[in-house]
DNA sequence: GAATGTGAAGGTTTTCACAGCA
DNA sequence: TGCTGTGAAAACCTTCACATTC
């Protein structure tokens, strides 16, 4: 949809920051919101008016000058940008507790993950039901990945074989990754892996009340 | 344990670099690996080794000049400057499908976040038993926090509710939480709250596929 | 010789400030 | 008048390059 690839680099921040706006959209939409300043989204998002205005400038002009953005539409363009408009084809590798945890993630569902395969490699949970979806064997995951046109893997397996199943995963040619195991796995240049490190927001907390405790938070 | 307080702010990315050089060093500390030199942790965390050495350098010199930096002591320090060298008592609010998992989560005890109390409002789920801790009434809350001298507080109820819930957990006098409820949560400026967006990284995999698909993956 | 520690340079991201439009 | 869209400025972060030390 967005054909900006040659114009300036798009910062992942600004990505991030548009599911955010995301996030938010849907909500004032939910309570018939009709328009939205770039000063409204900016204070509930704790960011600038400038900044709002800068991301969203990288892909058009959506707003009205004197009146601001209006909520549904800009919605469904940041949808569009972020591909959220459409069904996504998702396999989860590993259904242990992080695992069993994303299974059931509404959020998931609700933004067009599709989780359509389960995989594990211990026979106890092979053949078990989660959510309608029966866990299948380690062993068929390149036959299954690609009989069952998957787009997008998440990992959620220990870190020490995760680096082996994203071997078999980058094998069975899907080309989104996103890896829970806390490990650097390392994929083939034209895959893409982004990694969900849930200790490190804990670990910023912990960083902050130690060293920065001189009365002041901070938010992301 | 650090007084840079006045010298240069320390960049949110810098932490979360700390965070990733501690997991690395945990392994090298394993394989019995003495010393390492900035371009090999560099290499290893796809960073360069001016980066690596800049990170460090904000806290002190740990290496020595040709010979790298000594894996045990520098493991020891940055856990230090993390607070990753004493226990924190968190508290967990919300035992549904995210809460279970975050109870089961070997990486927070290992480094030192302990689990010592689960809240719930569900009638069904109080009183039972999640590894060995008794989920506690929801009304009991400001008492239970005080009580049990509770340093960090993770949130994971539904978005709904999750603004009442932290307004309480900000009046118990807690000034860390840890929020994985998709909502953007008001807090007073003293007290610091980060998010984990667990759909954010998936969104970014969506962007990805949609736009930058040239045959090349990006990490992180 | 090898690798750190660090000012300075270079690059990127954010904020400013204002022209332009509803 | 109000608010967007955007060049320019400012702030911030990363990389370079080299003096320094082991």
């Amino acid at each position: 949809m967005i054909s900006e690839s040659s114009k300036r680099r798009i910062s992942e921040s600004t990505i991030h920051r548009l599911s955010l706006y995301y996030r938010l959209l849907s909500v004032l939409e939910k309570e018939s919101k009709e328009t939205v300043s770039s000063k409204e989204l900016a204070e509930r998002e704790k960011l600038t008016p400038a900044q709002v205005r800068k991301d969203l400038s990288f892909f058009g002009s959506f707003g009205t000058r004197g009146l601001g953005y209006p909520v549904s539409e800009l919605k469904r363009r940041i949808g569009e940008i972020l591909g959220l408009d459409r069904q996504w084809s998702v396999a989860l590798i590993g259904v242990g507790n992080i695992g069993s945890a994303l299974v059931g993630y509404k959020e998931f569902q609700r933004q067009g993950f599709n989780i359509k395969l389960i995989f594990d490699n211990d026979q106890r949970k092979i053949g078990s039901n989660h959510k309608g979806i029966v866990v299948a064997d380690i062993k068929n995951l390149e036959k299954e990945l690609r009989e069952n046109k998957i787009e997008i893997v998440v990992i959620a397996v220990p870190a020490t074989v995760a680096q082996y199943i994203v071997d078999d995963v980058v094998k069975a040619g899907i080309k989104a990754i996103l890896n829970f195991a806390p490990v650097n796995l390392k994929v083939p240049e034209d895959v893409f892996l982004r990694n969900e490190n849930m200790s490190m927001e804990l670990e910023y907390l912990s960083f902050a009340l130690v060293n920065l405790f001189n009365g002041r938070g901070t938010n992301r």
